[in-house]
DNA sequence: TATTGTTATACTCTATAACTATA
DNA sequence: TATAGTTATAGAGTATAACAATA
């Protein structure tokens, strides 16, 4: 007589609680940047344009590992929120570039301390060995399973 | 003369390593349960059924931390694809039950195994006491910050 | 009046593809 | 023809609120 076994529960995935904790802190994360008038997807964009200066849109599409229409659409709110620039390139005209004006460059600072708070909301309850261990196996998983796209939402 | 420090980036968060693996979990997931016709959210919404049984939307909006109106389009969808049956009660003619049918109990085993293979290919590669290790840290974390609500993205 | 559930609206993110302008 | 970028469309998820039926 052969025993039936049942279907594996929500819980029994470790992809279930590591979704569980991600969508906490990225609610909480998101909750706090609404403040300052963007989103996490936002915020990402904002983080790369501070580094990289002015830049094209395709470029940042690969960077950011999103299509370009995504992105357009990105700067569109950005340009609306009054946070970048949209410059055209008088050497290729089909070509533009993006680049931060100064309430972005003001702004990256602000946000990027609420990222620090947000982080030890979450993970300052954890002992700093603790977050060390966290932090390297979610690296190893990220690199062993080759993840490179920036997170956005 | 104060030194001038940068905001942090995106990388030093752990939230960021957090978002990025568990995205990469579940757009895996995503594309195995596509190939049953449904999505993440609908695997959890028929995995909650499973253990149920026959179950008032309001009563799985409380269980699943979703909206009425959330739980409604989902069970619309599920109507559609002939998973879940909808019946009314003659004992209060407001109220409605929402249950698998034999379709949507059938599905459910296929798509658990779908979840333990997606967990496998991304955490096989910890070892068990690494892999504990894990889910012992995300559990701490969603019972400090209080995390109940079934992720379903 | 309060409750159950549905429906409407709106916004974000995602992806594909059509389209314009330029090279 | 190929490339840079925008725009259109569609689907999934989220949230709020208006609404109909019933208690």
């Amino acid at each position: 007589m052969l025993s039936s076994s049942s279907p594996s529960t929500l819980e029994a995935h470790l992809g279930y609680w590591l979704r569980m904790v991600s969508n906490g802190v990225s609610l909480s994360f998101a909750r706090k940047v609404e403040c300052e008038g963007v989103t996490v997807a936002e915020w990402v964009f904002l983080r790369a344009l501070y580094d990289t200066g002015s830049v094209a849109p395709s470029q940042l599409a690969d960077r950011m590992a999103m299509t370009k229409g995504a992105i357009s659409k990105l700067a569109d709110r950005l340009l609306e929120k009054s946070l970048i620039e949209r410059r055209a390139n008088p050497a290729d005209r089909r070509a533009h570039t993006l680049a931060l004006n100064r309430e972005g460059r003001e702004l990256v600072p602000r946000l990027a301390a609420l990222a620090d708070e947000n982080d030890e909301e979450f993970f300052g309850a954890l002992a700093p060995d603790e977050r060390r261990r966290l932090e390297q196996l979610l690296r190893k998983i990220a690199e062993e399973r080759e993840l490179t796209s920036v997170p956005v939402d």
